[in-house]
RNA sequence: GGGUCUGUAGCUCAGCCGGUUAGAGCACAGUGCUGAUAACGCUGGGGUCAGUGGUUCGAGUCCACUCAGACCCA
């Protein structure tokens, strides 16, 4: 027996009750333990900040990357799913500054950053629970009890290894950053901070200013800017290689160069056009620079090219000033140009730059334009509005800046950068070249170092002598315990300690930490190394681990995680971090807004998980769109999937129960093949999908994983067990075992995507049948294709029946015949032989579906007549009064061949009396009429005619099974049993009752399970307690009473 | 402003190498079936394949541009 099975279930709580059970087996622990000597299959997780409740993007996240460490597992793998917390940086340091009310960081200096780090580390564990929770629930298996923590010493220790090996290879070194920063606040903002301070319609100075060419008198280079401080930075200008320039002359007399798209803009009209140029014709062209308050040793002061010039605005040249802007600064890098850092971090000029030191920035412009205009250098100045950041702490305009920071030379391996990534299979794959791609092809060197404090120190020290450069990276804690002289086991490695260590330096001077932590996605992306705390532990783990064979997150991690990854594997060990990578898309709300706290419309994965469970979440993320593409995600759409897809498995699931145990059934070990054709039909269907399946999960097709089973559970559940429901019903074995085989393979097929109800399945119906099975459906074996049950031809066979069925359907429909009244006969017209084998080897099933007596193959009888209607309104605009004699000519010919013609997209030609009508396919309407005693539908190449004659015979035997109907739901209104006995009173005046029961009632009493019938003459009154049916002439009562089961039955 | 992606029915999505009249599910309407089913069948309404231009005998599909949305970068 299998434990009963209700049809109606609580997706919830069963998967509560599975939960319990995975408990109880230890099941994570048990799966390590007996796939201890499989391959390996490696599996990073990303990690999670734990300092806010997970929201259903991180489901969304958690269930892709549940499935293939679910399906390695279940092919024999021994699989790392090591969980992971990123812990560092300034988000979490925001949370806490906003805590404590905190306003920079002079602030939290003088706060203290011991106490303000302890509330940082309190504060990054603060959801774990929540984290925790949510990843059991939705049952993503990831080992959570030793996860790697990217503040943990021996984390931070690792890290420190790969800096001191960048360091040994010249991959780490100081340079400039061009930030946005708040000269008030005195830090630099990040990107997320940026976003929160951009103010509209911001008014600034709008400056055209000349730059004289150095070898051709009165001839100036014209560019534009809006932050006239800058111009005492100025490097070189840039140009556009591939737009146009002209060099005009004024009524002045000065001639200007700029691009002749932005002529008519910045110059009054009646200039004279002198010369005209691509801007690559420029390059190299000197010229005389505005200011020279810094000594520059550098090659500067020159036109090169950019691809980041315009003409959208300004005047097609662009002064470039490395000091400041991003763009100018990676330009400058590229070229050599000289950083001419002419502003101080408070945001004033130096004392260099006498004529403003002192004063700052901004309002600098007016006094810099005014001396630009009396040195005749200003061609005109103006405001503009455009959209500028402020520092969202203080209002103060933001300045960019070039910082001096900590890099990683990752621009010296570009090129390597690229060709690693062409060894990674990249879902969707035009991320590959596209957006990864690309951005690796433009790679930067990455800044690593930050102004901050919660995050992992830079190993670096450095001599505070004056003047020197005595620098060392140090790699690890006994490293530093030996130049500090001091037992540094038990040091916390974070500011404020780690700085706290110091010792003297050669040159005279004091050892001291520079004062930068690690940019954070530093910590994760090397976490292949730091969480084997590698090389100081766990040798055999990280040369095992070293490279996942899958990773998956979301788009936005391209350019985070993905890259940090990727960077620092390929620069360490030149090779790629991953092998696999699936790139999700973001969640949007039902109205494809992003889900944003501010909009109020996120999405609470508990309420989505305890409404309809976690599997029926999990498969609507996996099958509702391409991982790859955002998606709109609603409850809606989780219902749609509990109701055509789970509960479709549930109820053939349950169906199968409730009869096995009826027939007191159990499968066998080893069943025999059975020959019904339709169980032969619903495992061939089986092998094909585990074949396709398959396939889907070794090349990481999710919706190939998950879409092709809701097509085959639908044919299941709707057409294999709807038509055998007697045979069910009889408890034949085949039927029983055919449903069985196919219930528990599925379950398996299942398991990775929807881990609960396949386990439900599993636990009864093989757990509680089988000895030796496996406890979890999780530790079972994937299923191997039977190549003896594939049979292509029955799977096409049925698709020409399940036509056939639906043509008989609408035929019956198109005639009003209900189709519990068996009719005499369908025809069925079919194009080939082959087509008619299939159907005649089904014919009695057809025959049960269509309610028809005989299935008539043979009949080439014409059953349909054919009209060729000529159609008045076209031809009558046309021809006037020849309609009539078109009617009668057309009515005249073959009507078949009338038609074939039209359809075939000839035109016809009549000669009447003398005239000519030209009569087209669109001038007619081909009529078709289902021969007498027919009513006919037709598909391309197949017809299907039923005969409606409907004879005394047939009626009665319609209104038996009418009879058997209302009597089967009068037992279920009464809540009887399915195998309970009943006693059934007929009352009817209409005499045709007791003929209806003398031909039909052995079967209506064996379909009713009726021990004792009776019939009465009375005609039922309009009682509305007593069930009724209708007869031809009248009314039958229908009086169910259960049945006392016989003493000892 | 730049890059990548997305845009097909009211909604969620298919649509192969360019090839006949663009499909499915949901929702809606009618109707039928049902002792497994919260289901199911049949019929129907519903489309400027985001737009414009181009290539082609032929474009939802290829190309260019435009628009809208998402993400990343400025």
């Amino acid at each position: 027996m299998f434990a009963p099975v209700s049809a109606g279930i609580d997706y919830a709580a069963m998967e509560e009750d599975i939960l319990k059970r995975w408990r109880d087996l230890s099941l994570l622990e048990r799966i390590q333990e007996e796939r201890a000597d499989g391959e390996d299959f490696t599996f990073f997780e990303g990690p999670p900040t734990a300092n806010g409740p997970p929201g259903i993007h991180h489901v969304l996240a958690r269930a892709f990357k549940d499935m293939f460490p679910r399906y390695r597992t279940m092919q024999g793998c021994r699989v790392l799913r090591k969980g992971g917390w990123d812990t560092h940086g300034l988000p979490v340091e925001i949370e806490v500054e906003k805590a404590l009310g905190l306003g920079g960081k002079k602030a939290i200096e003088d706060f203290g950053i011991a106490e303000f780090n302890r509330l940082c580390r309190e504060s990054v564990s603060e959801y774990i629970g929540d984290w925790e929770a949510m990843t059991d629930r939705m049952a993503f298996m990831v080992d959570m009890n030793d996860p790697y923590v990217t503040f943990e010493n021996d984390y931070v220790e690792s890290l420190w290894w790969i800096c001191q090996q960048l360091w040994d290879r010249d991959l780490l070194f100081q340079g400039f950053k061009s930030v946005p920063y708040c000269p008030r606040c005195g830090t630099p903002l990040s990107s997320h901070e940026l976003s929160l301070g951009y103010k509209d319609d911001t008014e600034d100075p709008s400056v055209y200013v000349k730059f004289k060419l150095a070898d051709e008198e009165a001839t100036y280079f014209l560019a534009w800017t809006t932050t006239p401080w800058t111009l005492p930075g100025n490097a070189a200008l840039a140009v556009g290689p591939d737009l146009d320039y002209v060099q005009v002359r004024t009524a002045s007399g000065e001639r200007y160069w700029l691009a002749a798209e932005r002529l008519a803009a910045v110059l009054p009209a009646g200039c004279e056009e002198t010369a005209r140029c691509k801007g690559s014709d420029l390059v190299g062209q000197r010229y005389e620079p505005l200011y020279s308050f810094l000594p520059v040793s550098e090659n500067h002061a020159y036109v090169t090219e950019a691809d980041f010039v315009t003409t959208g605005d300004g005047t097609g040249i662009v002064h470039v000033a490395p000091a400041f802007g991003a763009d100018d600064l990676a330009l400058g890098q590229q070229l050599g140009l000289p950083v001419i850092q002419t502003v101080l971090p408070d945001g004033t000029f130096r004392a260099e730059v006498k004529p403003w030191a002192g004063q700052f920035v901004k309002d600098a412009d007016p006094g810099i334009i005014e001396d630009l205009d009396a040195r005749n250098l200003l061609l005109k100045a103006d405001t503009y509005r455009h959209t500028y950041p402020f520092c969202w702490r203080c209002d103060s305009p933001l300045l960019y800046y070039a910082k001096e920071t900590w890099y990683i030379r990752t621009s010296a391996l570009r090129e390597r950068l690229v060709e690693l990534n062409r060894e990674i299979n990249w879902y969707p794959d035009h991320i590959q070249n596209g957006r990864f791609g690309r951005w690796l092809e433009n790679n930067v060197d990455w800044a690593l170092g930050r102004d901050r404090f919660w995050g992992t120190p830079l190993p670096i020290w450095r001599s505070d002598a004056p003047g020197s450069t005595h620098t060392v990276c140090i790699g690890s804690v006994a490293e530093l315990s030996k130049l500090s002289g001091r037992d540094l086991t038990d040091l916390d490695l974070h500011r404020p300690f780690v700085d706290e260590i110091t010792w003297p330096a050669p040159d005279g001077g004091t050892m001291r930490r520079v004062t930068e932590v690690a940019d954070c996605w530093f910590d994760s992306g090397a976490m292949p190394v730091a969480q084997w705390h590698h090389p100081f532990a766990n040798r055999e783990q990280w040369e095992t681990h070293r490279q996942a064979d899958f990773i998956c997150e979301a788009i936005d991690q391209t350019r985070g995680w993905f890259y940090t990854l990727h960077a620092i594997s390929s620069l360490l060990f030149d090779q790629p971090a991953y092998r696999h990578v699936i790139c999700l898309g973001h969640i949007l709300d039902a109205e494809g807004r992003k889900m944003s706290k501010s909009l109020g419309n996120v999405v609470n994965p508990w309420d989505v998980m305890n409404r309809y469970g976690a599997d029926a979440t999990r498969w609507t993320l996996y099958s509702s769109a391409p991982p790859g593409n955002s998606r709109r995600f609603s409850l809606d759409l989780v219902a749609e999937t509990v109701r055509k897809f789970l509960n479709r498995l549930w109820n053939s699931y349950s169906f199968h129960v409730t009869y096995a145990n009826l027939a007191g059934w159990t499968p066998e070990a080893a069943p025999e093949p059975s020959s019904h054709p339709l169980d032969r039909w619903l495992l061939a269907e089986l092998q094909s999908l585990v074949r396709r399946v398959t396939e889907s999960y070794e090349t990481y097709d999710v919706l190939g994983c998950t879409r092709p089973v809701v097509r085959f559970v639908e044919r299941m559940s709707n057409w294999y067990v709807r038509l055998n429901r007697r045979r069910f019903w009889d408890g034949d074995p085949a039927a029983l075992q055919t449903l069985h085989t196919t219930l528990t393979t599925l379950s398996r097929l299942i398991a990775p995507a929807t881990p609960f109800v396949a386990e439900a399945i599993h636990q009864n119906l093989v757990v509680g049948a089988e000895e030796n099975a496996p406890v979890s459906v999780h530790l079972c074996r994937w299923p191997e294709v039977d190549a003896n049950l594939e049979e292509r031809a029955l799977a096409t066979a049925m698709t020409v029946v399940q036509d056939v069925a639906s043509l008989g359907l609408a035929a019956r429909q198109g005639a009003g015949l209900k189709v519990r009244t068996p009719l005499a006969q369908a025809v069925v017209q079919l194009a080939s032989a082959e087509e008619r084998e299939a159907v005649a080897k089904f014919s009695r099933l057809l025959c049960g579906e269509l309610n028809v007596k005989k299935l008539n193959l043979d009949s080439t009888d014409n059953l349909q007549e054919t009209v060729v209607f000529p159609l008045p309104r076209q031809l009558g605009q046309r021809y006037g009064a020849g309609y009539p004699r078109i009617r009668d000519a057309m009515a005249a010919m073959n009507q078949e061949e009338l038609a074939r013609a039209f359809a075939g997209g000839q035109g016809l030609t009549l000669d009447i009396d003398s005239d000519t009508f030209e009569i087209t396919a669109e001038d007619v309407e081909v009529r078709k009429t289902p021969k007498a005693g027919f009513s006919v539908a037709d598909s391309p190449g197949r017809l299907v005619a039923v005969a409606t004659e409907l004879t005394p015979e047939l009626a009665r035997e319609g209104l038996a099974r009418e009879l058997v109907r209302r009597i089967q739901q009068t037992r279920k209104d009464l809540g009887l049993a399915i195998s309970d006995r009943i006693h059934l009173v007929l009352s009817s005046a209409d005499p045709q009752l007791a003929r209806i029961i003398d031909e039909h009632g052995a079967w209506l009493r064996a379909e009713t399970l009726c021990t004792d019938l009776q019939l009465t003459d009375t005609e039922p009154g309009a009682d509305g307690e007593v069930p009724q049916a209708e007869l031809t002439d009248g009314t039958v009562a229908i009086h169910v009473r259960k049945a006392e089961p016989t003493q000892g039955a």
